[in-house]
DNA sequence: TGCTTCATGTAATAAGTTACATGATTGC
DNA sequence: GCAATCATGTAACTTATTACATGAAGCA
């Protein structure tokens, strides 16, 4: 019998540790705050829950929604201290400036331009949900600390390029 | 009929762009340097160089190697112009400590030194591979601004991670 | 009443890895 | 001669997305 995918079930769970909710409720809630850094489609969502109610991991309230037994709890608490899944990386950008020689100055330079507006409406995305929590709600707190990795990363992304376009722009062609 | 994975035939004529080579060959050369970034399997590669060569994008030299015709070469150029296919965001790491007021502030601290680890491994992995490089080959300069984004994006890590520690040790349980 | 959002689910499709099968070459 | 590496390919399996079908609930 095929292994249910992990970390889909821990992005469920977690969900439901916040509040019950309908499987509807679960997207938006990994859409909002949790979307700059993962994603589940409904596709995911519905079997997963499904398993999850099928094992005991999560129940229902009065109301019809989904809710997490103890046993769910602590299956989440299991997942949260398994080692993150490493997925193979795969970076267009840098496949393609690999292969700058061929692509030509411009093209690069192009390509450089593109990311940086992207990264910049992404840091701008960070900002603005920054702004709707409350750094002293204790899960908030941690859904911060989220944020500033992402805000981390998309600075160094912005100073690597404006590295890369000064170099690109020294060199002869 | 499904349309070819344009990544991968970017990746493919990339490899034959810098000389003819087997399949093999084409692996080996993804999996060196553009593998900090960047993973092709052979269940990708073979099926790929067949519909290339169909196309006409690929030849054999008189060894039986594959080289990239002129066709191939102006497809290249224009996938280098295409806009890099983003895929969704998964970072296992956010996802756990996005929750972590469930597991516990030890859990978080582990996870963070577990990742420390790994990124510190990354950066001498790139090290390494930039110690082989030529800067004065003008194949080998865009290799190394490949590598320069991931010791930026590395860097960046490590900085967020002191600063999570040093706000996780500071909160009260 | 009719429009939008909420809600659940499935089927088709896509993308890619892993493992296996098979054989040629090369170095010792 | 034998082991390791080079080389090509395929089949089974996973994982995940997208699109579709269906209908209830809220509200204008």
């Amino acid at each position: 019998m095929p292994r249910p995918p992990a970390q889909t079930d821990l992005a469920v769970l977690g969900a439901l540790s916040l509040a019950p909710m309908s499987g509807y409720r679960v997207r938006q809630e990994i859409v909002s705050t949790l979307g700059h850094f993962w994603t589940e489609s409904f596709g995911q969502i519905y079997p997963a829950l499904a398993r999850l109610e099928a094992r005991g991991d999560v129940g229902r309230d009065d109301a019809g929604r989904f809710t997490l037994t103890p046993a769910g709890r602590g299956r989440l608490r299991a997942l949260l201290q398994t080692p993150p899944e490493i997925g193979p990386p795969r970076n267009g950008l840098l496949l393609r400036l690999f292969f700058g020689r061929e692509a030509g100055r411009r093209t690069c330079l192009d390509l450089l331009a593109e990311t940086e507006q992207e990264v910049t409406r992404r840091l701008a995305g960070l900002a603005e949900t920054r702004a709707t929590l409350d750094p002293t709600d204790p899960d908030e707190r941690y859904a911060l600390l989220t944020l500033s990795a992402g805000e981390h990363q998309g600075r160094a992304t912005l100073a690597w390029i404006a590295e890369t376009r000064a170099a690109l722009e020294s060199w002869p062609d």
